[in-house]
DNA sequence: ATGAAAGCGCTAACAA
DNA sequence: TTGTTAGCGCTTTCAT
């Protein structure tokens, strides 16, 4: 004997999903007693509460994650639009375990070094009203998270500052890496150091290369023809790396200044690196396996990933508190290819 | 003259988002023509329009996506539960940009390989109502989702078969690939090839292992000694590596079947891959670089990725509709390490 | 300890 | 073309 609402089982369509309302008519009793089980309320007897689980095993019920946030204003959850989703990201692995650590769900997104996609990515992050924000920035101009921002939502830019917003925001020491890297190979005997690394219109390609031009004027040594900053295609890199070597005083040194300058410049050099001394910034997976192993100045991704998160939370606490901006230091790496003599 | 709810900005503390409704007062319209103009109806005089627009603008509103699922019923949203987020994951890549060619979002989460972790991620999407779910499966049995699947939610598995679950899946051609890579070997010469790779019980280790046992076989080759599965643990890769190189009649090649144990065979072999010819399952990033380069078995994640979100959407058209299980084929790529004779 | 009713911000029916 | 009303599924007062 079908009851009025028997008839939702018409088909394989959308047999729609148990509600809260069919949890309680399930077990004779309240919604509201079902809200409280559900959510772990202890004043609730427990006759009551075992009536309700019962139920809500055999009706399959999942509450709906979209009215409970909607309703209570909360949402459990914080975006990172990260440049590439599908490529290997420390920064992002650190950054879920932390926030898992602390209770909350990391949703990522991609950008693609896209200033648009980025704009997307971030401005779907706000509709989903996401308890806070991490961007590692591409876009030249961030006004647009301005009115989110006054709105109280907490924003954490890293890798690089987020420009035309006052956020807090997580580094790396740029500079104090190149300057490990250089000390590395003068300590070896090299005079002549080149530079291969990002374009200069890129924070961290201009951090570093400034970086590089101190430090070697600081020895004394002439700038004219060894810092080479510019996009990273392969064709460019090695243009750069012929005209570091094919000079009267030819560079016995090199410095890359980021993950693909480094790649592109041990293509181009093939077997034994061509005999130049090299450290590259940025560390990556297989380092130690080509030959010879990869001196790297490696970035304090787990650091990083962790203050991210630590300064979201403290915002969270604080909207009020001035903006900090925390600098992560780096390490260098000696695995064979920076500890050769000129 | 402050209206009755001008107190709303009583200080830097969460100055409440605006909502449709202030919208609609700040233009002098109804909310449900601030609707229509947010949705893009063009049912709406451009005068209205306007109004609504430069009220939006001047509020700084942005819809609450939220709401609009809850009240809409849609949710534009797919999730996808992966081994590591944060590693390099070519299918990702696929399923993100197929799923935005087709306006659809797609939803990362990580499972690290944990049972536990693939269900909190998998549940965590069933509350949030997403559209669909594209899941590597690493549990041991995945009865948890038949609810949520009988419900009505599409389910795509990739890589492995989701245990205990008919749903749509997309899968390498395992076998295919390791026949490949014997052929090629046996094409050199080699008659003493080696097998090292995944534990069996996991699905693609199993398979592999078997295809390679059916193929030594094939060639009248023993078995015996010849085929070591288990964990990918550089200890006991190189145990087995060992067993395989001290025997009166040592391997001369070897295949490995994953790019973990790869990576655990090369740091074990040292130098020029201690003259043992090698090819390996999946492809990976740096694989020209090393000398000798490796020769490997690349999966179609391209290919992959795009599928597991065909299969979606087809079944999101029609839920009734048989499950398929797709065979995307593999390619060997020569770089060196498996072209050298006995 | 339990329940009834209001309402989060939005879209979908249905007027006008 | 524009506006009014109801209600998505849940949590939150407020009563009992």
């Amino acid at each position: 004997m079908p009851g009025p609402d028997a008839v939702g089982k018409s088909g394989p369509h959308h047999p729609r999903r148990p509600t809260m309302v069919d949890v309680a008519r399930e077990a004779g009793v309240a919604l509201r007693t079902v809200s409280r089980v559900v959510n772990g309320d202890t004043t609730v007897g427990e006759d009551f509460a075992e009536r309700v689980r019962s139920a809500v095993d055999r009706l399959g019920y999942q509450p709906d994650e979209r009215a409970r946030q909607l309703r209570s204003g909360r949402t459990g959850a914080i975006g990172a639009a990260v440049r590439h989703i599908a490529d290997a990201h420390p920064v992002l692995r650190a950054i879920d375990e932390t926030a898992r650590a602390v209770g909350l769900t990391v949703v990522a997104m991609s950008t693609e070094d896209d200033e648009e996609r980025e704009r997307d990515a971030v401005m779907s992050m706000c509709r989903r009203r996401m308890d806070g924000i991490i961007i590692e920035p591409i876009a030249q101009d961030h006004h647009y998270l301005q009115p989110e921002i006054d709105a109280g939502l907490p924003v954490v830019a890293f890798d690089r500052p987020a420009a035309g917003l006052d956020v807090d925001t997580v580094l790396s020491d740029n500079r104090g890496g190149i300057a490990q890297a250089f000390a590395h190979l003068t300590a070896q005997g090299h005079r002549r150091i080149g530079y291969i690394g990002d374009d200069e219109r890129i924070h961290t390609g201009r951090e570093r290369a400034t970086a590089f031009r101190d430090a070697l004027s600081g020895i004394g040594g002439t700038l004219d023809g060894m810092v080479h900053p510019g996009p990273v295609e392969p064709a460019r890199v090695a243009a750069a790396l012929a005209a570091l070597r094919d000079r009267p005083d030819p560079a016995t040194a090199l410095v890359t200044g980021n993950f693909n300058t480094t790649v592109a410049v041990i293509r181009a050099l093939g077997a034994d690196f061509g005999g130049i001394a090299l450290v590259g910034f940025d560390d990556f997976g297989l380092a130690d396996l080509l030959r010879p192993g990869v001196t790297v100045v490696a970035q304090g991704d787990e650091e990083i990933g962790r203050t991210a998160i630590e300064l979201l939370s403290a915002r969270r606490a604080n909207r009020a508190r001035p903006t900090r901006t925390v600098i992560v230091s780096t390490r260098l790496i000696p695995r064979g290819s920076g500890e050769s003599a000129p």
